[in-house]
DNA sequence: TCCATTGACGTTTTT
DNA sequence: CGTCAATGGA
């Protein structure tokens, strides 16, 4: 057998973690070290080399891009149909397993899955019910207690609560929650996993068939696993299964969603006979930018240890801007941009990235001001808008009636008449009685519950689904999905808001149809049994689609730190380098290893600049509405200070900067006009707390412009003269 | 039922 | 400061 095509493209160590013949294999490649090459080009080699079947092999990520990715390249390298391989998200797994074991499982043939969005607005309903006041006792907490206690595999009699009031009352939420879900056949993301895991727990059959079915595991971004997915990794994989994980300590940035670093070190110390192979040659960044990454991330405690080097050049010295406040940032940020792009470079090979959100609302300010197309990631996706769901909810209702999420969200879009005095009291009779609200629908009418015109209304909903359920039995998708959006009126329930928006939810409409029109049901789904709307109902939930934008067009990258892991760009910028913003406060103040966290992420974000990496950060920021002043970001200070340079506006004494835009200093008194310097190089100033001193240099331009003074009592200071209140002596 | 005003809140996010 | 959701009057 020819492995060459194989072997060849891979540098030593990478190859050893390919032809690895340990039993377990945990390589900790390093950011940019080939880390999905080497996954792909095991999962070939199991294949080719070691002729393990297809059906035999699992790989698991954590995306349905790294997924789409994967089978991808599966497929280039193996020229055969990767249809055979089994290669998912967790979640895609897991609900694959529910679906084919939906009966072992406890769960109804039809069951649902519920997006975030859906899990907070029922559990907002059960709130209210128990007649709680929704202030004290958020949905949002509730639905991070319940999810966050399923990531660690636990249901609500596990949980110790002790006298623990708190804990307590979320518990019984937990406990409503869960009566509610599977009433209605609901099954959250978290609860895919727990559910999967109890299935091995439960069914020692089911669990049995596929350890000796799936003997090979592969899972990327092994950092990322929580405590469930651990656990029902570990109990796949049995005493013969053989796991390949490929993972980076370094860049583990979401232990707040449960995520555990520790599994990492646990993988060792749980699987006998594991092979570690370090991938630390990287293939994206320059010397410099990895240099200073590596000193950053040295700082961290308790590593696995990685030191990341390149064969390639150099390259230029990281940079530094010292902001005067975070206007000026933007300013400078988009300012070398433009550059960037006057120098012939591609505007998407630009990124700007930054710690919250909430940053990104200035640098779109001043890119649409410089006519330079950008596109912010994290926006609502396509299945996430509400005209979508809305009318995924009929649909969701055709097929099982006894979802509560979707009965609530259309039984009364458009207005039918059927008011909040009537859902409550189906929910009232739902309640008593512990049936979904559909079945409490037709109780109540038959009780003569409703005053005559509500049960008219109520009649008129039911009537309506049962009308479109019994005529759309047979049709094609697409043809159920426009038949939906057309007996349920929906579009007129748009018809109220702004003409734009409401066009584009038309528009979205007509998209979803084109959408269910062009489903193909994949023929795993098909083995798991499922029908083509079941399919396209899971698929939409499951992988809600892209964000809004062309990936291709030529367009500025802006997104958080946490959406960029995974992404490489020739010019990277990380906005807010400032203490309590980034580290952010809460990360200072919290233990637990918060700060090393910010740390990693700080290292993450480093590591997607291929050739010039640009920090900034602003002395004074408006946040909440005040001012505040901060330290440079600690992470500065743990970079060598002889791979930063500091970059200063081009500005110079001997050729005053026009500023493009005049604007006048929001204090008066304090600026100075037109072109005018009001001070000389030399100059002998008076400032009132500082005292006497000289004048060392300019920078910056119009309100803002900085001035450099050398105190004879405090020193060299930077001050901004429109606030600096400077006299000539 | 709808719109406007008020008030609370202000990490990070995929599935 | 800016956003979003909840509330209350018309």
């Amino acid at each position: 057998m020819d492995v060459s095509h194989l072997l060849d493209p891979l540098n030593e160590a990478q190859r050893r973690a390919v032809t690895a013949e340990d039993r377990h294999v945990l390589v900790l490649a390093g950011a940019g070290s080939g880390k999905t090459r080497v996954l792909i080009h095991r999962l070939a080699w199991l294949i080719q080399v070691e002729h393990v079947s297809p059906l035999g092999v699992l790989a698991v990520t954590f995306t349905n891009k790294a997924a789409g990715e994967m089978r991808e390249r599966a497929s280039q390298l193996l020229q055969v149909s990767t249809r055979p391989l089994w290669i998912g998200t967790f979640h895609g797994i897991a609900h694959r397993l529910l679906r084919m074991h939906w009966k072992e499982a406890g769960l109804p043939e039809a069951f649902q899955i519920l997006d975030s969005e859906d899990q907070q607005r029922l559990l907002r309903r059960i709130i209210r019910e128990e007649g709680m006041d929704e202030a004290h006792w958020p949905a949002r907490q509730a639905q991070w207690f319940i999810n966050a206690r399923k990531d660690e595999g636990e249901r609500p009699r596990h949980i110790e609560h002790g006298d623990h009031p708190v804990t307590a009352t979320w518990v019984r939420i937990y406990e409503r929650y869960e009566d509610y879900c599977n009433r209605g056949g609901l099954v959250d993301f978290a609860e895919l996993l727990l559910r999967a895991h109890e299935l091995w727990l439960e069914q020692p059959a089911v669990l049995d068939h596929y350890r000796r079915r799936l003997q090979h595991l592969l899972i990327d971004e092994f950092q990322d696993t929580n405590a469930i997915q651990y656990a029902w990794l570990r109990m796949l994989a049995g005493d013969t299964g053989r796991v390949f994980v490929v993972g980076d300590d370094d860049q583990s940035i979401y232990g707040w969603r449960g995520a555990r670093v520790e599994n990492v070190q646990h993988f060792m110390r749980d699987f006998p006979d594991v092979a570690t192979v370090r991938l630390e040659q990287n293939y994206r960044s320059t010397g410099t930018i990895l240099e200073a990454a590596n000193a950053l991330i040295s700082h961290n405690q308790g590593r696995m240890g990685k030191k990341l080097w390149t064969e390639g050049p150099e390259g230029h010295p990281v940079q530094l801007y010292a902001a005067y406040n975070e206007q000026d940032e933007a300013r400078f940020v988009v300012e070398q941009i433009r550059q960037w792009i006057d120098e012939g470079r591609r505007a998407d090979e630009a990124a700007i990235l930054y710690r919250t959100t909430a940053q990104s609302r200035l640098f779109e300010e001043y890119l649409l001001r410089e006519s330079i197309p950008y596109r912010v990631y994290g926006g609502l996706r396509f299945f996430e808008r509400v005209e979508i769901k809305d009318a995924l909810a009929y649909l969701r209702l055709l097929l099982n009636p006894d979802d509560d999420a979707a009965f609530e969200r259309v039984v009364n879009k458009p207005t039918r008449a059927i008011g909040d005095k009537t859902v409550s009291l189906l929910r009232a009779q739902a309640r008593e009685s512990g049936i979904p609200l559909w079945q409490a629908a037709g109780a109540c009418i038959d009780q003569k519950l409703l005053a005559a015109r509500a049960a008219n209304a109520v009649q008129g909903f039911i009537d309506l689904l049962t009308g479109m359920h019994e005529r759309m039995r047979d049709w094609t998708l697409g043809n159920q999905m426009q038949g939906v959006i057309d007996d349920s009126k929906l579009a007129s329930h748009y018809e109220k808001e702004p003409p734009e928006r409401m066009e584009t939810r038309l528009e979205n409409l007509r998209e979803l149809v084109n959408a269910a029109d062009a489903f193909v049901l994949p023929p795993e789904d098909a083995d798991a049994g499922l029908s083509e709307l079941q399919s396209f109902l899971s698929h939409a939930a499951l992988e809600a689609g892209e964000t809004q934008g062309e990936q291709w067009d030529d367009c500025v990258q802006l997104m958080t730190l946490h959406s960029a892991k995974g992404l490489e760009f020739p010019l990277v910028f990380i906005a807010g380098m400032e203490d309590g913003l980034f580290p952010h406060q809460r990360s200072i103040e919290e233990s637990g290893g918060r700060l090393e966290e910010e740390r990693r992420l700080c290292y993450v974000g480093m590591t997607r600049a291929r050739e010039q990496l640009c920090l900034s950060y602003a002395e004074v920021r408006r946040m909440h509405g005040s001012e505040s002043h901060s330290r440079p970001s600690r992470f500065i200070d743990e970079m060598p200070s002889s791979l930063l340079r500091e970059i200063r506006p081009r500005v110079s004494a001997e050729r005053p900067y026009v500023p493009a835009r005049p604007s006048a200093p929001k204090r008066s008194g304090g600026g100075f006009k037109g072109q005018e310097w009001p001070f000389r190089l030399g100059q002998a100033v008076t400032h009132r707390k500082f005292g006497e001193g000289t004048v060392l240099a300019f920078e910056g331009s119009g309100e803002h412009t900085r001035v450099q003074v050398n105190f004879d009592a405090a020193g060299v200071k930077w001050l901004v003269l429109a606030y600096a209140h400077l006299e000539a002596r």
